[in-house]
DNA sequence: ACCTCCATGTTGTAGGATGATGCGATCACA
DNA sequence: TGTGATCGCATCATCCTACAACATGGAGGT
């Protein structure tokens, strides 16, 4: 039993200080989505599982309410946990670590896509009610000198009530996630490069993304954001392609 | 203590047949989200916690392991836990109860945006190993006569090749989500609209995406693609714009 | 042959005990 | 009085045992 036959823990995942569940919801969520574990298989019994990771059933549990969270299985009382089709997962997550450098471009390009199509959506279907929003997150913007705290998080509003302004909430729902999740980094990166007098770049670019949505210019809109997006891209030390 | 005064648990949710951790997990989920925790606030203890909600203590820790999971709260031994500021949250769900009518042809909207756009980079980035892996999709739908089980599954590789050709991984992670949430709701329709000699029609269409691809050709990809989507979803009964 | 009932295995929940950790208060000392 | 180290304590992390809820399959009776 203790032999690797059965490929099963064999301790990959050099365990940093990470907690135990979550290593070994890691590990179990590795084998679901590389198809180690066929869809529609019975996943080895809690105890068992609990002895081949050398944890107690209560932490294997854990692992496995967060598996079934993201919708990778189904646990039936009575019977067993079992590995569910692809079509049903429901969650998507992005890990902090996939976030440095190339992942960080990746994350842009990807944004890049989303929010110029966003923005040409927005002009044409923006309500005066959208438009009202967008701008007052443009004016709490202004009245940052420098570009900290509050005026990020104005950023982060304005680019989020273009999203919505589509109408469509699953643009909304992914261009605020990635959106978050770049500032996140953002932070970090200000730091090292201090771009604070580059607020009036800023606004000037925000400013004619709001003149176009206005105007209800899909194509001017479209542009305006993808310059925007490519200075900003830029102030984070990222070339953006295209 | 008994008092309801603190405004916690006073059971909303009309608790159904969902596990109890779910229920709890929900509950806070909803909190926090919404705002009536604020960002930075340390959550009661587990032990008040499941004194609350009436449950055992280890419901709670599933609970707050799914919203840590999450990255909703952050967790430190010994000291609490604490809710998070938005930009930290790393997960993104779309439930399977979004996906009705309206939300299907949203839905669509957003894989046309990142698909057009995806087949165009993938037109210039892509390798013969992808060219290579691609076409192997193409032909083992061709392999079968009807539009299912088979065939649908290799639609869906299909598609998520030329994803991952772009060479960004939130791409292709982005791209196989969306386009496995979607034909996860594509055999209900399939029952309802009997659409199996179109077969013919689908492979048309794809045929002349990877043709664009092989020839390196951007444009010609980008159309092939919105042409092809513009089909898929018709035949699910959804109407795409533009 | 068919139906009923029970033994068994599995997940779900409860409740306790113990270790690890970080914070704050207390206390000793100058 | 001020300063620093030490200790207690609250809290999470993990482990353990036990029982309840549930499903399945087989034994046994009709």
């Amino acid at each position: 039993m203790s032999a690797p036959s059965h490929g099963w823990p064999t301790d990959e995942t050099p365990l940093s200080a990470e907690l135990l569940p979550d290593r070994v919801a890691a590990m179990l969520s590795r084998r679901i989505s590389e198809g180690a574990i066929a869809p529609g298989t019975r996943l080895p019994t809690e105890q068992k599982l609990a002895a081949l990771f050398g944890v107690s059933r209560n932490v294997v549990r854990e692992a496995v309410a967060r598996l079934r969270a993201d919708g990778l299985v189904d646990a039936r009382q009575g019977v067993g946990s079992f590995v569910l089709a692809p079509e049903r997962r429901l969650a998507i997550r992005i890990d902090a670590a996939a976030l440095g450098g190339e992942g960080m471009a990746q994350l842009f390009e990807l944004r890049a896509i989303l929010e110029t199509e966003a923005a040409r959506l927005a002009a044409t279907r923006r309500t005066e009610a959208d438009l009202e929003r967008i701008g007052a997150a443009l004016e709490r913007m202004r009245g940052e000198e420098r570009w900290e705290e509050g005026s990020i998080d104005a950023d982060l509003v304005f680019h989020r009530e273009i999203a919505a302004a589509t109408g469509n909430a699953f643009i909304e729902t992914f261009v605020s996630f990635i959106c978050e999740r770049i500032r996140g980094s953002i932070r970090h990166a200000r730091a090292i490069n201090p771009i604070a007098d580059l607020v009036e770049v800023n606004l000037g670019e925000h400013d004619r993304i709001y003149a176009a949505l206005r105007a209800a210019a899909p194509d001017e809109a479209e542009a305006a954001m993808r310059a925007h997006l490519v200075g900003a891209a830029a102030r984070v030390g990222v070339t953006l392609k295209r």
